[in-house]
DNA sequence: TAGGACCTTGGAGTGCACTCCAGGCAAGCC
DNA sequence: GGCTTGCCTGGAGTGCACTCCAAGGTCCTA
């Protein structure tokens, strides 16, 4: 798991209020895929297959070939893990990666496909609170029919 | 948010208060297994596959072997899909499944798993509006890029 | 009583998102 | 030099939740 803080802020901000803290400052970031995989939990199988199928913008390589991640590589994964569990297929999550490479004249399609993702998970959550409301109620049942057993049919 | 009726009865009645209306009256309710699937959305493979892993509670039969679901289908129905769009796994569904053909007796492990599961739900939905908040983030941010270009790096 | 739509089964196939493997290179330590 | 540990690659394997197939039986309408 990347969070550990679901930290609220309920009005998103000019600027971000809690920045993803890296474990080294700008400049001394350049971490192994080892140490990428310890922060933000997935395999060292998976963030090499994120980058074989463009899921990564770019990683860097150290002059034997290993891989060297900065701090912005652990912030696109930090934002790839969000879009990861609002269940974004991965082929959309590349879309958006390829629109990143593509440079700044994406932005307006960025965006849609950011808007399109927000109302997905909006309804996505009404989904689930609608369901919630249905545990509710039969967890409700099965505590009155514990208390009262002779009224169950 | 979307709640179309979150009818909360504080003290469960012995029938659900708003009732998903079937497409017959108790009584001539036996349903062909196209006919469920029309109702559910779920393809007849997929009734046949859920009756096969064990999470139907016992389809009765037409005197030639065909399926003919019950309107108390139709509801186990709509509550697995429920589950279902929690992302509950289906062997977790399944184990429901088998607690509610065992009987009354397991009232209280049903309930347990049903807690279990309005946890999850309930971290889930933290999680999304999380996500939902870097999105926003996201997305005031590329209208302001756009509507001030010069001043992006 | 013929035709077509619908149903049955076991088993095989699909797509997704990983997950692992074999074989090999490279760096650090004694 | 030998050993261990970590990393590299392409490709094959895994688990889940379906999804489909082939071969055949059933139902309904004309």
């Amino acid at each position: 798991m990347i969070e550990s803080t679901p930290v609220r802020t309920g009005r998103p901000g000019p600027c971000v209020s809690t920045p993803p803290p890296h474990p080294r400052p700008d400049g001394q970031d350049r971490y192994t895929i080892s140490e990428v995989s310890a922060w933000t939990g997935l395999t060292a199988h998976t963030l090499r297959w994120y980058e074989r199928i463009g899921l990564m913008p770019h990683v860097d390589r150290s002059h034997t070939g290993q891989r060297r991640f900065t701090n912005r590589d652990l912030d696109w994964l930090a934002f790839v893990g969000k879009l990861r569990l609002t269940g974004m297929p991965v082929a959309d999550m590349v879309r958006y990666a390829e629109l990143v490479r593509e440079g700044e004249h994406t932005f307006e399609a960025r965006q849609e496909l950011l808007k399109a993702t927000r109302r997905d998970v909006r309804a996505r959550i009404a989904e689930l609170q609608d369901t919630l409301a249905v545990l509710d109620h039969k967890i409700d049942f099965y505590a009155g029919a514990r208390r009262a057993p002779e009224r169950t049919t």
